[in-house]
DNA sequence: CCGTATCCTTGATGATACTG
DNA sequence: CAGTATCATCAAGGATACGG
């Protein structure tokens, strides 16, 4: 390979072909969205509560995505060497920085989801029968 | 907030707690946004084309994900009858509305992605050896 | 309380071959 | 060309139990 390839594949690196790519994997990536907002909305909390909040994340999963939050920046976690044991979590100034972000996807969401709802309809409608794909 | 609540789980109903899940969903499922990308910046395409410029899809997800996205209403799928067939993808004016987010997504990217990294490589020196977590 | 360790199930993806 | 069908794979997630 390397050499001038007629008719294949473009000059992309897979996948990164996107330059929001990074972004998305950071922060979209399963259960971020429903942690960042809980720890923005209602300041910083403690684990069980986090885990409570969220309502079918499993503590197993809830660690792992905490420690990549952590790990990221985008939130802060806090050890009191107390018995029993105490742990905060709190968002962190990354993290914040992302609420504008997070606003346009609200505004979007109230002005278009409805769109989507009838879009799918239609196409339910259209598709449904024989689904003849023309 | 809901103060005192005894033990039990919060009034939410699970994973809806967040407002902007639902389009997370939609927008931030995986491929969406590179397919959506292409769409937006080389325009209407063939099927080929666009399996070639994201260069590691496979025909059969990326069939999956541009029927989703026709589904939801971002993307317009044209059918020429011809021999061989010709088939033509190109963003829908819902979708055209996601441009907006995309650049402030794209422009957290650019102030914020380094942030991240170095908060990556923080975390990565301290955790490393040991990893005592305190 | 705050997790970790283990096992297991399942949904998503890749590979390959084949039609209209 | 534009897919679909089928099979094999595989890692993320759930359930459960236990430890500091």
């Amino acid at each position: 390979m390397t050499s001038t390839t007629p008719a294949s594949r473009v000059d992309v690196d897979p996948e990164q072909a996107c330059p929001i790519a990074p972004v998305v994997d950071i922060v979209f990536s399963r259960w971020t969205t429903p942690i960042l907002w809980a720890l923005h909305e209602y300041g910083r909390q403690r684990f069980v509560e986090l885990d409570r909040r969220l309502g079918t994340i499993t503590p197993k999963v809830l660690t792992q995505r905490l420690r990549q939050l952590e790990r990221d920046g985008l939130v802060v976690r806090t050890y009191h060497p107390e018995v029993p044991p105490r742990v905060e979590y709190e968002i962190s100034d990354l993290g914040r920085s992302l609420a504008p972000l997070f606003a346009t996807l609200a505004e979007w969401s109230t002005a278009n989801l409805d769109k989507v709802d009838r879009a799918r309809d239609d196409y339910d409608a259209r598709e449904r029968p024989g689904a003849r794909r023309l």
